[in-house]
DNA sequence: TAAAATTGGTTTAGTATTGGTACAAATAAG
DNA sequence: CTTATTTGTACCAATACTAAACCAATTTTA
């Protein structure tokens, strides 16, 4: 593959050094040595370094700062996404249906009395006003997530964790913002407490399928909206 | 990019430092030489090196105290071992109770029929032999993924594709060692079978409850296990 | 406890290095 | 030929590095 006697263009350059990125020969946060420097190494002009740099610069690979020099920006790890990140709001309510309704058992079976007692304050903050949906979907989440810690069990603690991560996202905030008002604030705050109230009533079955009824009421008026 | 003779910068620097942070060179809570010395051992400024911390201070890797030092602030262990390796088996059955279930639903509704074929032939594969419980293990593994995977749920896959992950882990492959062998085996082929059945007949409350009962064989073996 | 030594934090000014730019000549590609 | 790229050079501006001195927090020593 070698052509040592032709000399290298600027996009052979280009190439070559984007190579040693994605093998991590040069990683992450890594100064690559001045132009000059790199001029002599690969035999060509200064010139042509540059015009190889800034190609990679316009692709993210590198951060190009005056007087400085040339810094690799390209994270191999960060571009390997987390699958929540580009799970869709249909696809994440289908995961919450498996999960959350056996939580609602294992809540009954591992809760302590502190949990209920903070569920209940969240329930307060949700009831106190239905018009306030910002307010009702950070104590909504929170819900959740104390019901999950309520189980004991770290792994779906976590999960459930990652779950809520994605609704900050901002596919995940819009569809809330189309789906959120007044009246689906109050269905959902009757739903909670049914819930709560199973839970309290030691009724693991009745909880779950009180969760079960509260997301498909979210799956439905999600796919209302979307279908609109 | 290895120029080796040239005078070293500060980023040059805190990407040794930090290498070797990653490396466990200098372990956690450990404290670096003064800044003075660093100084002295790389050949370059006092000034330079205390650039080259305070990068490595913003990425959490060093915590620098004034008139103290510099100490290691950067987990190593803790940054790679995922919530799933710290579960225990009895964390990870709860949560496949959670949502194996209704992963079985799923897969009736959006399961495909090459899913079904390929669940069947690990099926064959686990009933080929009930002493090679290695090999029945795999292709346990290998069935669940399927089914999980036949949801189309990214999601759902992901998750679970982790907690399958953690079988390769030394605590539970002592577990499954203990309670593995030719009669537990043959009882979970009959299960795995009832559960194809269902999914194949689009039964999806009987598949859902023939994983549960699966499932709660499991739980049983494992618990035995432990117990005695 | 008090003094001394060590350590990081800061400032300053001077020097060296680096990328940014411009332009004419040489080379390569069509 | 024409056109595009590369080259070589010189200079500018931004940034990094050096060196020295002093301050403040902490640790060590007596």
């Amino acid at each position: 593959m070698e052509t040592n006697k032709k000399k290298l263009g600027a996009l052979d350059i280009s190439t070559r050094i984007r190579k040693e990125i994605f093998d991590g020969g040069i990683a992450f946060k890594e100064k690559l040595p001045a132009e000059r420097v790199l001029a002599d190494f690969y035999n060509v002009s200064r010139g042509t370094i540059r015009s190889a740099l800034k190609h990679l610069e316009k692709d993210h690979y590198l951060t190009i700062k005056p007087g400085s020099g040339a810094v690799v920006s390209y994270e191999r790890l960060k571009a390997i996404v987390s699958p929540v990140e580009n799970a869709n709001p249909l696809e994440l309510i289908d995961a919450r249906f498996a999960i959350e309704p056996h939580i609602c058992r294992l809540a009954i079976l591992h809760g302590k009395r502190e949990h209920f007692k903070k569920l209940d304050d969240y329930m307060t903050l949700m009831e106190k006003n239905p018009d306030h949906t910002k307010e009702f979907a950070i104590a909504d989440t929170n819900f959740h997530k104390t019901l999950a810690e309520s189980t004991g069990n770290n792994l779906l603690i976590w999960i459930i964790s990652q779950i809520t991560a994605a609704r900050d996202l901002p596919e995940w905030t819009k569809a809330r913002n189309l789906t959120l008002n007044k009246d689906i604030v109050t269905l959902y705050n009757l739903q909670h407490r049914n819930i709560l109230n199973a839970l309290i009533a030691r009724e693991p079955e009745l909880a779950a399928s009180a969760m079960k009824e509260h997301l498909e009421t979210a799956r439905l008026s999600l796919t209302r909206a979307s279908g609109t």
